[in-house]
RNA sequence: GGAGAGAUGGCUGAGCGGUUAAAAGCAGCAGACUGUAAAUCUGCCGGGCCACGCCCUACGGAGGUUCGAAUCCUCCUCUCUCCA
């Protein structure tokens, strides 16, 4: 597994160890996954994809229902294929969450229900609604009422409607305790650049996503889904509809869309610091980078037990 | 040359006699994350300390009025807009 935040060369490093070792590059962004949004995510361009497989890139449409625990089951069955092949997934991606949930595997909990979701979203709509909700969930709930802000919409909801599929505050469902080893063994290589360094290449990205076509691509996109569909929301995909829509101006987009972008670069450092058995390399060359991961591989490889 | 407007913490920008180390946003730092996760959310954010409290420095500069001034007055410096 490959981890790092964004701009960081994973998808490349990938592809060069996958073409080493035997590989095949398995996707865990959750952008990626999504057909047509190509520029906006960074989606690994046609030649690299071309020197090795990979999966799942490109698998639901915009409008679809897609979460973790969808991409926890695809995953699986796409990790026992390539083993069934004899040859090594690579995973590469910047979701944590998803990461973690094929990893480790999300417990047995009701899954969402998109009937419950828009009675609660009704409700939070409504003025002191997301108070209201919370004051809801700690009466249902005090122990996760006094984890989530009430603020935190999604969570709150979440919550709510997990009492509400099953009678059973989400607080007592199993929780993915941190210090159990996860249930599939990985070598994991996390990839890091000094800040100052990886702000330069964002930025710099940035710019390139838009000037590559980022407000045509979103355009398309547009004519096909609903302007309320996920991906929508995402960095980039945000602000250019924003532009195509009239309301927001382009040179605004690209400053938000850095912002936004570097923000996001920080929260994956974050998630990846909470990451046990990381093995950081740095970033800076990509020929040390390659050589220092693929050494960290082949040592694991000589001594499964250690895995 | 004339007429206005303004100078606030790294930036943008409120405040316009006390409750103001000074709203809010941004940037920065740290964190959370059990089916929306590139989403959603939380905390810190002038400096110092024997830190649930105290001290120092702060609203262009210098004076002044006042028990008390970022807020009022005077002068100075600089910026911007408009008219010549």
């Amino acid at each position: 597994m490959i981890a790092g935040p964004t701009g960081t060369g994973k998808s490349e490093l990938a592809v060069r160890l996958a073409e080493t070792i035997g590989g095949e590059v398995v996707n865990y962004d959750s952008v990626q996954i999504y057909r047509g949004f190509d520029i906006g995510s960074a989606k690994p361009s046609a030649e690299l994809r071309a020197r090795v497989p990979h999966h799942l890139f490109d698998i639901v449409d915009a409008d679809a229902d897609f979460n973790a625990a969808s991409y926890a089951r695809l995953a699986g069955e796409t990790c026992s294929a390539i083993l069934a092949r004899r040859r090594a997934p690579l995973f590469v991606g910047g979701t944590g969450f998803y990461l973690r949930a094929f990893l480790g595997a999300l417990p047995e909990i009701p899954a969402r229900d998109e009937a419950i979701r828009a009675r609660l979203r009704r409700i939070a709509s409504r003025p002191c609604g997301p108070s209201h909700l919370h004051r809801w969930l700690s009466r249902i709930d005090p122990v996760s009422a006094a984890r989530i802000a009430p603020a935190d919409r999604h969570r709150v909801e979440r919550a709510l409607e997990v009492w509400m599929i099953s009678g059973r505050p989400i607080s007592n469902w199993p929780s993915p305790s941190a210090d159990a080893p996860d249930a599939r063994p990985a070598i994991k290589i996390a990839l890091s650049l000094d800040r100052a360094q990886s702000v330069g290449i964002l930025d710099q990205r940035v710019e390139e996503m838009y000037r590559a076509g980022l407000i045509e691509e979103t355009r398309t996109l547009l004519t096909r889904f609903s302007r309320t569909s996920r991906p929508f929301t995402t960095i980039g995909y945000r602000e250019a509809l924003a532009v195509v829509e009239g309301t927001m101006a382009l040179r605004d987009a690209v400053a938000e869309t850095q912002r936004r972008t570097r923000a996001y670069a920080k929260r994956q450092m974050t998630w990846l610091r909470g990451e046990r058995n990381l093995v950081w390399i740095d970033a800076s060359d990509p020929e040390h980078t390659f050589s220092a991961a693929l050494q960290h591989i082949e040592q694991h490889l000589r001594r499964p037990g250690e895995l």
